[in-house]
DNA sequence: TACCGTCTTTGTAACGTTTACATCACCGTG
DNA sequence: CACGGTGATGTAAACGTTACAAAGACGGTA
């Protein structure tokens, strides 16, 4: 359509030869209007306009020593959990003409580490950081610090976390509530697994119950669901009632066991996960979950990073996290059919 | 940790003038060292690695018009299937040093323009874009291609597609080969859901059925349970024994609708879905489905605009889409129990 | 009116890197 | 010795912004 000229795309300097002045005031009358007498500047306005000038985000990002680019570190982006955090984080860089650098880590420390100095070699002006394993050793910015988005940042400054413990007692209360007595727990790796349990466990304390079990799992379906069938085995087919896992991928492996194994749902054991994943609700039963909130962890993230824009050099960010609470979403698995959230 | 240092990083004229040759030298031991007398060579390497010379991105990008950025547009990389793609093109430009800026689109032709522009302002070499709505009228990078990804790319230079009549052919012949005769589809919009439907229909055409039925969606589990309810009234209980869905998710809410009728899947009803999405195997029954080769399709699109770059400014691009073979993933929701596919 | 200070407007130079072109020295050959 | 070729190195230009300098205008005061 519009001729793409093979020409060099204008430059300040060719409309300050245009109009007879130096290329200093022709950037001032585009940047700093007020600093440039009007006559002048409307000459310098009419010039730019009719050779079609914008000016080279390279040139200016490289005198400024800013590229308006973020770095953005995730374990993958394949993982819906992560891209909802990274389209919130979008949400919120984009109005102020900033932009994501995507790099993923896989969950290794070394690939991370790469993967912050390639950024850096982009000339980032900051970063995000999701569930990052390398943590402190990440190579420092030359201009604002990594803000880390996971559950194991103890420590450093600027982190965003989601308040495990809660969430664990959240489930455990929810069970509870529903007069559940006979309880067992598929438990999930690493501190954020060891804290949903604790949560758990804690809430339980107080309470007397006919039985309690447990089974290690690593967040798979396949171990939510041999983890539910090895409690099976151990308590019996009328020893659970109530199921908490600490995934909803490893809950829906729990929710086919126990129909195989003749098991209704949520009558005879009411089952609750754990992320809210986009999947929860398409699962029959439906499941009932708690919810991470992942988009307004991501947005708190890119908020944070922003922030520390604003710090004065002698300023630092808090080393207190951000904590988010998660949330109980109640859906077929735990309280039996309503019209809407079978 | 280690000390930043608050003066500014060494740049070629420090090494330059310590080693007291012209900065072109020095450029040219780093980068063309065959170019420089070995002596002066090694004085200058000596003395770039003794003060942690790191050349600048920003100088070397400014002053050969390479920002070594790719641009990616997405509907919204928090979406399952797009942040496969978005992996997956990742993995094959990290190798190169490219990186992916992301951008989404929201499935807007406004905001996808505005997405490609701000992406231009931030001098990406090159981009791909995932289901474009825009298509020709997004604005030409200055120097290389936009690379679309999407069903209804007709016609654009460097076009990967997915053969969605393919894939309505394969899950026809799928029903079609475990003696279903009473058939019926529910259907998704745009050239899509066109094109699934169309292959579906061709593959029907010879074949004696009892009943076809039909009811269209828009991708959702709403519709996937509305377009099964439809049917299911159409035809009644007895009318259906295989249907096709043109999304997973729409196929999790005809699962749902069906066992409310009280309908068993897959002995009454077999059901298939497409996409492969990551929660087709969580369903109860795992859900059979037509495979779309996300990773496959995002590398292609990621070495289509690699083989761009190395194209002399008279070629262009082929018109002919790259064309993608989807593929049958047969599970339990078409072929009733086995050990490991339930 | 001459002088000083202040404010406004504009110019100069530097930032970091690469590369086309120029320069220079050296060597071999006629 | 002159000439041409070769290889190594220097010069300058390219990008946009901004600290600093310079120049000019203007008002107030002696």
């Amino acid at each position: 359509m519009s001729a793409r000229s093979p020409e060099r795309p204008s430059s300040v300097r060719q409309i300050a030869e245009i109009v007879g002045v130096s290329i200093a005031t022709v950037s001032r009358a585009l940047n700093a209007p007020h600093q440039v007498t009007p006559a002048t500047r409307n000459r310098i306005l009419e010039a730019a306009s009719r050779v079609g000038y914008r000016p080279s985000p390279l040139g200016r990002n490289l005198v400024v020593g800013r590229s308006h680019l973020v770095g953005l570190i995730v374990p993958n982006i394949g993982f819906p959990l992560y891209g909802l955090m990274a389209r919130s984080v979008e949400d919120v860089l984009e109005p102020l003409g900033l932009r994501a650098l995507l790099a993923s880590s896989d969950d290794d420390a070394g690939r991370e580490i790469e993967a912050a100095q390639s950024l850096l070699r982009h000339a980032v002006d900051g970063g995000i950081v999701i569930n990052s394993r390398a943590n402190a050793s990440l190579p420092n910015g030359p201009r604002y610090p990594w803000i880390h988005l996971s559950p194991e940042s103890a420590g450093l400054p600027g982190a965003v976390e989601l308040d495990n413990v809660a969430g664990g007692r959240l489930a455990a209360q929810h069970l509870l509530s529903l007069e559940r007595r006979r309880l067992a727990h598929v438990a999930g790796e690493g501190r954020e697994g060891h804290d949903r349990e604790a949560g758990w466990l804690e809430a339980l304390r107080d309470h007397p119950l006919e039985a309690v079990g447990r089974a290690a799992g690593d967040y798979s379906e396949q171990t939510g669901r041999a983890g539910t069938r090895a409690i099976l085995e151990r308590v019996g087919r009328d020893g659970l009632d109530g199921l908490f896992l600490a995934s909803d991928i490893m809950a829906a492996g729990a929710l086919r066991e126990l129909r195989e194994a003749g098991l209704r749902v949520p009558e005879d054991v009411a089952v609750i996960g754990f992320d809210d994943a986009e999947f929860a609700g398409l699962l029959s039963p439906s499941l009932t979950t708690v919810r991470q909130p992942a988009k307004a962890m991501g947005a708190a993230a890119a908020k944070l990073l922003l922030h520390s824009y604003t710090l004065e050099s002698h300023q630092t960010l808090s080393t207190q996290p951000v904590l988010f609470e998660p949330e109980l979403v109640v859906r077929g698995s735990s309280v039996g059919m309503t019209a809407h959230n079978t």
